[in-house]
RNA sequence: GGGCCGUUAGCUCAGCUGGCAGAGCACCUGACUUUUAAUCAGGGUGUCCAGGGUUCGAAUCCCUGACGGCCUACCA
């Protein structure tokens, strides 16, 4: 901490002596604003050249002082207002108090509403409240905030300095709002499940470990919302969802935070064609509420969100990639090589399931620009689907891609569950020496016993939804907190 | 985890080939009754990320580390 900053807090600490030394509260409990600043301006657009007396409340963004005259900027969560402040309508002592105000401080002020005569809407002030004092000068007004580490780990920062900041979180606000009125008014129930568990299953990743004392029990912070989701199908609550965060102990990148904040809906009496159709619907309808419109800028490119998205065979859209067909290789080891002829390189000895997920990523997802559906997948890579009606070596799986990203997963659940057991049992003797835990546990396949409804599920990442909707690259930049490497003092 | 790049005033950034640490905003002093990145005059307030090294001399060159960004790897 440099001595200037020091300088400022030590000047304005000694403002905030003297007030009190004058008895005024520079922390005062309350002031109630009659209206917003939005509301202000729009008073007198309906009003015209004066209205009535009104008061706001918010924090000084500038402060423009000319002698006998003053301007503040004043912004609140609605937008920004000036006030004026002259010297023959306050009077000495009162204009006197413009000079213990600071940028960054919050104040109230009351007075009538005005046009000036370049045509701002301005509160001609009749008297002016400190309500908190700011110790710390505030970013600069013009660059604002542009160092990333700073916008993250301080976003009030960020918030105050960058307007594109406050826009994407009020939209991810929206959007998260409207995918629930969506689901709502699609007649599913939202519940909350547990967030920590004896065993994190439901998905294929390292879950974070943590332990209770009194039970003396090691837990695990979920990693997906699958299982008791649909052990909550298996009690009757047909259609079901829960929109909340998930952690997973894995890499941080652009596209990854470790808790992130997923959608999972489950459908009973139907399948992964009506989760297509869920999907289809729901990002257009989120869109077109939240920005009016299902066309949208990412990544560089226009997505148009509107239905129908093409539904593209997996093996059709690999074959067409990159020439593979993966149904030639029927073991992991021939195709491990044919994809070596390929010039696809990968670590160890990767399953068959593993070598069909590196296809997709390196050959077919940077393809996908307009939204897609990729349909059927290997069995091997899944072991919540149903198998394919009319081929046994695929299940009715989903992914939808949109620009290169990944953003909804979905499956015509399995509802057998001697099937079920097997096929868990088979991915865990596969991923043996894995860090990642067991994918089920004996509660879930105990539910299933007791029957199960056919059931479509689907599973939407939240967070990639706001980056789709808001034109962000950055997992970073639509999560308030992202994130980062703890700071270390020494 | 690996590769590349970055870190200088509260903020945004210059600082070349090693030679007195700089600008704008903010801040302080003063002027100013319609400004809105207000303007004008004056004032520089710094652990140059940290620690070593080379050198007469390091913000600058070298090494190590911290933090961040991008790419890559795992995943959604």
């Amino acid at each position: 901490m440099g001595s200037r900053l020091d300088r400022v807090t030590e000047e304005r600490l000694r403002t905030v002596a003297c007030l009190r030394e004058d008895g005024v509260d520079p922390f005062p409990h309350i002031f109630r604003p009659s209206c917003s600043t939005r509301a202000a301006r729009e008073l007198l657009e309906r009003e015209g050249e004066r209205t009535t007396v009104i008061s706001i409340a918010g924090r000084v963004m500038a402060k423009r002082k000319m002698g006998k005259m003053a301007f503040l900027d004043v912004r609140d969560a609605s937008g920004k207002l000036q006030v004026s402040l002259r010297k023959d309508l306050l009077g000495d002592k009162c204009y006197g108090v413009l000079r213990n105000i600071d940028i960054g401080d919050f104040v109230g002020v009351e007075g009538e509403l005005f046009l000036t005569k370049t045509g701002e809407v301005t509160v001609e002030v009749a008297s002016l409240t400190l309500l908190s004092k700011s110790l710390r000068p505030l970013p600069e007004k013009w660059h604002g905030l542009v160092d990333v580490e700073t916008r993250y780990r301080q976003r009030y920062l960020d918030l105050i300095s960058n307007e594109e900041s406050r826009r994407t979180f009020t939209l991810r606000s929206r959007i998260i709002s409207a995918t629930r009125r969506f689901l709502d008014g699609e007649g599913y129930l939202e519940v909350d499940t547990p967030v920590l568990q004896s065993t994190a299953g439901g998905a294929l990743a390292r879950p974070f470990v943590t332990h209770h004392h009194t039970l003396d029990e090691d837990l695990y912070l979920r990693i997906a919302l699958e299982l008791p989701l649909k052990k909550l199908v298996v009690g009757g609550i047909d259609r079901v969802y829960e929109l909340g965060r998930v952690f997973r102990n894995e890499g941080i990148s652009v596209r990854h935070n470790p808790e992130f904040t997923l959608m999972e809906c489950y459908c009973a009496y139907a399948d992964y064609e009506d989760m297509m159709d869920l999907t289809e619907r729901m990002f257009a309808s989120v869109a077109g509420e939240v920005l009016g419109t299902t066309r949208v800028e990412f990544r560089g490119r226009i997505v148009e969100l509107a239905p129908p998205w093409p539904r593209v065979s997996l093996r059709e859209a690999i074959r067409e990639a990159c020439g593979v067909d993966f149904e030639d290789y029927p073991d992991a080891e021939s195709l491990h090589e044919r994809l070596l002829q390929e010039g696809v390189r990968i670590e160890g000895t990767p399953g068959r399931g593993r070598l069909i997920d590196e296809l997709i990523s390196t050959f077919v997802e940077p393809k996908l620009e307009q939204p897609t559906f990729l349909v059927d997948y290997p069995v091997e890579m899944s072991p919540f689907p149903k198998k394919k009606r009319g081929n046994d070596h695929l299940v009715e799986r989903f992914e939808a891609f949109i620009c290169g990203l990944e953003f909804a997963n979905a499956f015509t659940e399995l509802n057998d569950p001697v099937d079920q057991r097997q096929r868990l049992e088979k991915q865990l003797r596969d991923r043996s020496g894995d860090e990642e835990v067991q994918v089920a546990d004996e509660d879930f396949l105990e539910a299933m016993e007791y029957g199960m409804p056919p059931t479509g599920g689907l599973g939407i990442g939240i967070d990639r939804l706001v980056m789709l909707l808001t034109g962000q690259d950055s997992i970073r930049d639509v999560i308030l907190f992202p994130q980062l490497r703890g700071k270390r003092d020494d």
